[in-house]
RNA sequence: GGGGAGAUGGCGGAGCGGCCGAUCGCGCCCGUCUUGAAAACGGGUAGGGGUUCAUCGCCCCUCGUGGGUUCGAUUCCCACUCUCCCCGCCA
């Protein structure tokens, strides 16, 4: 959530800065209920200041006609007060409620765009794979080694998933062991390994809720919901605490499931395993001090580039504009990764600041060195890397000409020396009824 | 799921319905003393909000959370949440 002392005293601005994103952000009735809330509560506060000197005398009154007085007024004070009390309650209730809908404010240097075709491609890396034979898309692939069931997930579970299978499930967990590691003995991140399920304000303190809930899965009996991604449980690590300013920075990396409610359209995305319910990813987390944020910024970008690398994948840099920052980012850059069989870029990271935004709804602060007040952290993220895409990207940038896919050289002292990727022994198709 | 105990400041641990935002101990910070340090001694040490240009000050709220009783609640009543112990069930 944004500064509500800052869209008190620069409303046009904030106003200004919205209109880039196209948010129906209610700032005038924010100002509205900010001005009541201010007026009702320093005119209460009054009526309760002279209560409590009343009750602490009555306390003191030892003639007891006198004090019969005095109870009585301050019965009715004491009535008047209840009354506003529930007055200021409801109007703080509202303005909370619209605050937590004004999305974030981009950073200064962020281009100003209506949609993702206002990104700017900012860097390339790597050339693109040059095949001497027709290249294949992953699921034709994966299909004729056996390595991903698509029928069999399909039967379990619905559209849009999927099974891994023999050295599919054996490639993705390399992929996850190796990124991890990567992560924890090469770039200072802790690995934690949070719940899939959380609870309401969770999902308020990362901006997911109140707003975006039809996005999400959840438990219809109880308040608990199934986490879109790590940065859900892992930026909340610390909702509601004071951090000593020496534990700063935090460098969280998980490894978890990710589950979506999509609204997927048919015919968009239904081959292969690019977009569907549930996915893993391995998510870096960082909350940091407030004048170091962008630095964070360009050093969480390279430790996912890092993971590409390391794989030796041709990938892009894209700075995201205004309009497709999502709610609570004040900057984005997503690395894009070729999948060569199927034509396109595929989005495998994307690593945001959020600044204050997250840290002010969840209350996660740090205590400056010298003493003084409790200031907010600020918190960023990004994938390193999102599990299905890069195995697209591996399976299609690393396919030979006889169908086998050949393992990247990082990932083969995690399955066990093993260089290439070859027929799964047979189980057949799925034959029903 | 059944039974019992508990929830107070960074930690430990008190608190006859008014003098308690809270005794005390520890920790931490600042002084005095010391060549320096320790010890000793003195002082200070929660968060949020309102008022203020800001500081100081003043005021309001917070003793797990939400309600209730009362002129007045950390203290009484109710509900919920969480923690610990015992029994049952279980990967």
């Amino acid at each position: 959530m944004i500064d509500l002392r800052l869209i008190r005293e620069q409303p046009e601005q904030i106003k200004a800065a919205l209109a880039t994103l196209d948010a129906d952000a209610p700032i005038d009735r924010i100002l509205a209920l900010d001005g009541r809330r201010r007026a009702l509560v320093t005119e209460n506060e009054a009526l309760k200041a002279e209560l409590n000197q009343g009750s602490k005398s009555v306390g003191r009154t030892k003639d007891a006609e006198a004090r019969q007085g005095m109870i009585v007024r301050m019965r009715e004070l004491g009535d008047r007060i209840a009354a506003r009390d529930e007055e200021v309650k409801g109007v703080d209730a509202e303005l909370h409620e619209a605050l937590l809908r004004v999305p974030n404010l981009p950073l200064p240097h962020v281009p100003v765009g209506p949609d993702e075709s206002a990104n700017v491609v900012v860097a390339e890396h790597g050339a693109m794979p040059a095949f001497s034979f027709p290249a294949k898309p992953h699921w034709e692939l994966a299909e004729a080694l056996g390595i991903i069931d698509f029928e069999r997930g399909i039967k379990i579970s619905g559209s849009r998933f999927y099974v891994l299978r023999g050295d599919g499930a054996r490639l993705q967990r390399a992929l996850i062991a190796w990124m991890l590691d990567l992560h924890t003995q090469r770039h200072g991140y802790q690995e934690v390994y949070p719940p899939y399920l959380v609870l309401e304000q969770t999902l308020v303190g990362t901006g997911n809720l109140p707003k975006f809930g039809d996005a999400l899965f959840r438990d219809a009996e109880e308040d608990k919901w199934l986490i879109p991604t790590a940065e859900v449980p892992v930026t909340n690590l610390y909702r509601e605490e004071i951090l000593d300013e020496a534990l700063l920075p935090i460098y969280h990396v998980a490894y978890t499931a990710c589950f979506r409610r999509e609204q997927l359209s048919a015919g968009r995305d239904v081959r292969g395993i690019k977009r569907g319910y549930q996915f893993d990813k391995v998510e870096m987390v960082k909350l940091v001090h407030p004048d170091r944020s962008s630095e964070e910024h360009r050093r969480l970008l390279g430790e996912a580039e890092a993971v590409l690398q390391g794989l030796g994948l041709t990938y892009r840099t894209l700075q995201l504009c205004t309009g497709d920052l999502g709610f609570s980012a004040a900057d984005k850059l997503d690395l894009e990764t070729w999948a060569a069989g199927s034509g396109e870029w595929l989005e495998v990271s994307s690593c945001g600041n959020f600044l204050d935004f997250q840290a002010r709804r969840a209350n996660i602060r740090y205590r400056p060195e010298g003493g003084g007040r409790p200031r907010f952290v600020h918190t960023l993220n990004g994938s390193g890397l999102a599990l299905p895409r890069t195995m697209i990207a591996v399976m299609e940038q690393y396919q030979r000409e006889d169908g086998t896919i050949a393992v990247p050289e990082v990932l083969r002292p995690y399955l066990g020396g093993q260089e290439v990727i070859g027929p799964q022994p047979p189980i057949g198709p799925a034959r029903t009824g």
